[in-house]
DNA sequence: GTCACGCATCGAAACGATTCGACGAACGCT
DNA sequence: AGCGTTCGTCGAATCGTTTCGATGCGTGAC
């Protein structure tokens, strides 16, 4: 293995020079500089992570920790982190995995023993027991989602609840007047996930604002429990002509039962989700919908982390204001007398 | 931050006393054991992973590649990430994680700056640049899938060509003589991924061993494609009574396509597929397939990776035996005259 | 012509573990 | 009783960087 003192020798200068030709944390002069870079490529140096994070107590790693629970979508999750380790490359950092197994004590642990110089969490719950760990540790950490208290933390998500405001204002604009909301699975609800609740509160504030009737429907992630819900829902209010639905894998199979039902998409039925938009592009009515962007969402938590780490303050919430893109699941209300 | 020399003078022991106890590389008495994992436990000591990995050349890290590309199901790569963590912690390992766009360089990087130990390769294509590069790193590493040439290397991954000649096997067990695959996207096969090919291998060998006729088609990964691939079944194979699916998004709307044709499944026409089971449950009609045994696979690729690390010699091709699992789309052809 | 200053570089001391060789004590054998 | 082992522990060297303070040298101000 070549080390700094080969390049050092290699080039006629001290270790030190080298070192801060690399990091240039003091000026180099030019001539000298172009000796050090040219030694460094001849003899292929790369220098020792673990040395170097025992001398600067920075490891250059970034801790991300993935759900894998019941009832939430698992491509979304691969972008994200997809997306956070790309940003992070580009920061010069690189990304260890964690799972929501591990919990607290896997966040301490990474954490303590300056194996990463900071967080991020995806997937925070209401009341997470993780949120005075992740107070308390030394290392800046971001979270994906808002729970219950986020202060001193520091959170970013999309904002859920206007997303679900904003489904929900689109359909009014388009002369809907009872709408229903199909939500996540029910154990979603019961554990607290922030995200899912936001998007109801959007729905009910927006219904109520806009004097429309409406109701949320929680839903197994199953095609038969799609179909379950729809019925419930031509049963329960006849006069229902729109739907928001917050739960991709039964955005196609409750489109196909609503079908089936005799109610065509968007004639007699206008649709909205919140979804990915890959998913909304190919549903065979391809849906009107708000996306989550977890490409954005990846890249900016790391840019938190980095300003973070790098002593900058920055706030502790940063919600991103949803986009809607109109596709073809949604139409005026028709007039039937 | 607490060191092991805080742990040694409070246990009044020496800082390589200490080490040995939690190393266990050299015998040390019950009594001091003690002393020192209650001196451990007061002070909260954790040992420093920068100063553990120089002094040691081991980072307790392992390094996973996990593809981004078109064609490949996502699911499936997430569930692998997550049992290769698992399995890794059970081995007191960590987990780094490499996009595919990091390339050789990416593999070199983190191999050369010892911020790794071993690598864990997925999605590995027939001729992948990546191979010499892996068989010079000085680190050991196990690739998921077969490429070309796999001399050399430590590869594991399901036996797809066994899985394809399996489901032939089972359609013609149930009398059915002419068969079709519906295979992954086309730029899968162009790019030369090694599991696709190897299905249509055994696919096409078990096919012609046993006298049925069949045929081979790419399918892009969506609704339309496969609408239009049953489409062109019906045409030019009138007699067809058995397909091979092995292109996860596609089951579903392929099945939905032949029933709107109408083909009922399983009684007009016999499916069977290669596929996450849980994708396998809950389609519509359940689909007799073979699973992707990710979670095994995961495992088994860290255990390959410790003996490696270990110094014992391991195989150089692991080749998982695929199972069937019966389910609804499957019967016996009916002979209509 | 001197003084102060800034630039470029060097030398040495961390950083916090692991590991190798050595050493005294206890033990079993003859 | 003496000798060779084994057991448990210690001390010191080592791993490869970063970083702090010091130093020499050229430069501009007065």
């Amino acid at each position: 293995m070549v080390k700094i003192t080969d390049v050092a020798r290699h080039a006629g200068v001290s270790p030190s020079t080298v070192s801060y030709a690399l990091s240039g944390k003091r000026p180099i002069s030019e001539e000298t500089r172009r000796r050090i870079e040219a030694s460094i490529r001849e003899l292929g140096y790369r220098p020792h992570a673990g040395a170097r994070a025992l001398a600067s107590s920075r490891s250059n790693v970034l801790a991300l920790v993935v759900p894998l629970r019941a009832g939430i979508h698992v491509p979304v999750v691969m972008q994200f982190a997809v997306s956070v380790v790309t940003a992070a490359r580009q920061h010069d950092h690189d990304v260890l995995l964690l799972t929501q197994e591990e919990g607290e004590e896997g966040l301490r642990r990474v954490a303590d023993t300056a194996l990463v110089d900071a967080l991020i969490v995806m997937d925070v719950q209401l009341h997470d027991p993780r949120l005075p760990l992740l107070r308390a540790l030394d290392r800046p950490s971001v979270l994906i989602g808002f729970p219950a208290g986020p202060a001193g933390l520091t959170c970013i998500d999309l904002d859920f609840k206007a997303a679900g405001e904003l489904c929900v204002e689109r359909l009014a604009g388009l002369g809907h007047r009872v709408v229903a909301l199909v939500g996540s699975p029910p154990e979603v609800y019961v554990r607290g996930t922030a995200f899912a609740q936001r998007v109801v509160e959007g729905f009910t504030a927006a219904a109520d604002r806009g004097g429309l009737a409406s109701s949320v429907h929680p839903c197994e992630a199953s095609p038969a429990a799609a179909r379950r819900v729809a019925e419930q829902l031509l049963r329960d209010q006849p006069a229902l002509t729109g739907v928001v639905v917050h739960n991709e894998p039964v955005l196609e199979p409750l489109i196909d039962a609503f079908e089936q039902l005799g109610l065509r998409v968007p004639v007699d039925l206008s649709v909205t989700a919140i979804c990915p938009d890959e998913l909304a592009e190919n549903v065979r009515v391809p849906v009107t919908s708000v996306a989550i962007p977890s490409t954005e969402v990846g890249a900016r938590a790391v840019e938190l982390l980095m300003k973070k780490l790098g002593g900058t303050d920055v706030p502790e919430a940063t919600l991103l204001a949803p986009r809607l893109t109109e596709r073809a699941s949604t139409a005026p209300r028709t007039l039937t007398p």
